[in-house]
RNA sequence: GGCCCAGUAGUUCAGUUGGUUAGAACGCCAGCCUGUCACGCUGGAGGUCGACGGUUCGAGCCCGUUCUGGGUCGCCA
């Protein structure tokens, strides 16, 4: 092996370009690959900007030409030649008009064949990728990923620079809270017996800068959420945080579609047309089924409970009877895009959502066939088919149940799933909304008891203020959540500023005043001193990453993310540890207890 | 915690009704080759069919358990 002993970089070998042909150029990086003719041998090098064709001649240079015979894939080189023009031009490679004649060659690293060839969109499994994840990262999307992910943060930094914004950290050892998820635990040794958690978010952090005087912060904030994962959930994950003072919802709304607007142009030069549509909650739920609207396409929910109420079939009756709804979606052109084995699988589909079954009418063209409509009379047939707008060609489908959070979920998740295999969602197409509104409270079944939608520091809408106590269920809140294409990008909200109304909203959750004061004292504390009106929000990097990347998972937005039982392949985390280790931890409290 | 999908050579996959010695492509190794660029040609090495158990005269294939990875429901203020 060699050292650079002196040798100096002089250009990226993606970035080389004809008008450097004449001149001694000195790069470096990894050998993509290597084609040997005899008395004539090509490599291909490789660095974060691309690939440079490196030329050995036997004749020319005998020396060089006997060093590079011995080099393989993934070698680490760097080479100092003369930039000359190539004979036969390659139109696929951005530095395909030329190639370097190799007068010098150091082999900085030899490599052994590695376990899966470093090329683009590679079709390896996911754990031998995680397992060798530095040489994934090797690849060139990866490499795109991540730069584009350095860009975001970038573009975020400058931004909220500009607009006043300080970058303040928070502790990563903080205090464990209750409500929300469940906290990573960390143990102290000092304070035997007591535990610090990792932040679910900067939260109470951000809200006392507020207070603090501090007037703008944000931050690039790790985040920890010991809850299982999804493609789009990591249990470590980073969000770009902010909070601002003396404003309220629309100020906070306006910062963030600038925010927004300049990640699009910049990134991927698309112009996103603001201030973005709003839809409060409600609206959002009723018409698509979902907080989280995709709006790529239509297929809108279709209210039809009244039309069903007295109607002869149980299965529509008893839902509306019990408070529940019954709803439908219209899938045009889905009497023929849907056959029955479809609808099948669809009826399954639903199943998972809690729904107890989907009801369906095909209004083919050469007749109409239902799972229903015998149950009804032909009035109300036709009245449902005139309600929902369906034509000739299209399919019905229809949830029905006691409950009207699972009639949405069952829809909504129904409606994305009908435009997957419709083919309705165009890459390039960027729909972003804030749903605006949402309940105060969500009715907890486990705990039996309402908890905060949001979390406890969110403040009422103004015309709501005097529900909190008295009417729960119809409170709402000033809370934002910002959607792209069906995916929440962010959310945040008007904090409360006064502790009055924080007492008042714990009370309202049911908390006693020992709980909220062992927990949140610092934050009631605060209060007393002066808290400005605030708000803000949080959007996740990660997520935002991916929907520019057009990747399916955050993982291939993530350096070194983690799999789906949270442990980490190529480093093996979580593991065990030595027992000297614990015994600091746990058996010198165990022996002061026993005491 | 529930449900669904996948696991065969280094990699990506094929493998018929359960039947002789488990195949292909790429990669790897060796030889030949002076204009390749997914170089080409010739030859070669390479397998605990994820693991364990069962059924069977016989299992990559059928059954059970389990492990690993993925998706998802619950969960994620």
């Amino acid at each position: 092996m060699e050292s650079l002993n002196g040798f100096k970089r002089s250009d990226f070998c993606g970035l080389v370009k004809s008008s450097h042909i004449g001149k001694t150029l000195s790069v470096c990086g990894w050998v993509q690959r290597r084609r040997d003719l005899g008395q004539l041998l090509f490599i291909d090098l490789r660095d974060r900007t691309g690939i440079l064709q490196l030329a050995f001649d036997d004749a020319t240079a005998r020396d060089v030409f006997e060093k590079a015979l011995s080099v393989r894939s993934e070698y680490v080189l760097a080479v100092t030649g003369v930039l000359r023009e190539r004979s036969s031009k390659n139109k696929d490679l951005p530095t395909g008009d030329v190639e370097l004649e190799v007068s010098s060659l150091r082999i900085l690293a030899v490599s052994e064949t590695p376990p899966f060839e470093i090329t683009e969109n590679s079709d390896v499994n996911d754990t031998l990728r995680l397992k060798y994840r530095y040489l994934d990262l090797r690849r060139p999307d990866m490499q795109r990923a991540i730069a584009l992910r350095h860009k975001v943060v970038k573009i975020a930094r400058d931004y909220f620079d500009e607009n006043g914004f300080y970058e303040i950290e928070t502790p990563i050892l903080t205090k464990s809270t209750p409500e929300g998820a469940r906290d990573y635990l960390v143990p102290s040794r000092v304070h035997p017996g007591k535990f610090y958690a990792l932040p679910q978010s900067p939260q109470q952090y951000k809200q006392l800068l507020m207070l603090s005087g501090f007037d703008r912060y944000f931050q690039i904030a790790r985040c920890f959420r010991d809850e299982d994962l999804r493609a789009d959930r990591q249990p470590e994950f980073t969000q770009i945080d902010l909070e601002m003072s003396f404003v309220d919802t629309d100020d906070v709304i306006a910062v963030n579609e600038g925010f927004l607007k300049k990640v699009f142009k910049d990134v991927l030069g698309v112009e996103i047309k603001t201030p973005l549509l709003r839809l409060p909650y409600s609206e959002a739920m009723a018409r698509f089924g979902s907080d989280k609207p995709d709006l790529r396409f239509g297929l809108e929910l279709c209210d039809i409970s009244d039309l069903v109420k007295n109607c002869g079939f149980k299965v529509f009756k008893d839902p509306v009877e019990q408070g529940g709804s019954v709803r439908c979606i219209v899938v045009p052109g889905g009497a023929d895009a849907f056959p029955r084995k479809q609808i099948d699988a669809l009826v399954e589909f639903v199943k998972t959502y809690g729904a107890k079954g989907l009801a369906w009418t095909r209004l083919g063209k050469d007749g109409t066939s239902s799972s229903f409509a015998k149950f009804l009379t032909d009035d109300e047939n036709n009245s449902i088919i005139a309600r929902s707008g369906a034509k000739t060609g299209d399919l019905i489908l229809v949830v029905a149940d006691s409950r009207d959070k699972t009639v949405f979920a069952a829809l909504g998740a129904l409606r994305c799933e009908c435009a997957k295999r419709l083919s309705l969602l165009n890459k390039g197409d960027y729909r972003l909304l804030w749903v605006t509104e949402f309940p105060m409270f969500d009715y907890s079944e486990e705990e039996g008891r309402y908890v905060a939608m949001h979390h406890p520091f969110t403040a009422p809408l103004d015309a709501d203020i005097g529900k909190i106590e008295s009417d729960k269920k119809s409170c709402r809140a000033k809370a934002y959540d910002i959607i792209l294409n069906g995916t929440e990008l962010g959310g945040g909200s008007i904090r409360i500023s006064t502790p009055d109304m924080q007492e008042t909203m714990f009370r309202a959750l049911g908390l006693t005043h020992e709980d909220t004061h062992a927990r949140f004292g610092h934050l009631l504390e605060a209060f007393k001193y002066g808290a400005p009106p605030h708000g803000g929000l949080a959007f996740g990097l990660d997520r935002l990453v991916m929907l520019l990347t057009g990747a399916e998972s955050v993982r291939d937005v993530i350096a070194f993310p983690k799999v789906q039982n949270a442990s980490e392949l190529m480093t093996s985390a979580p593991d065990v540890v030595d027992k000297k280790q614990l015994d600091e931890l746990f058996l010198e409290h165990k022996q002061k207890s026993e005491d």
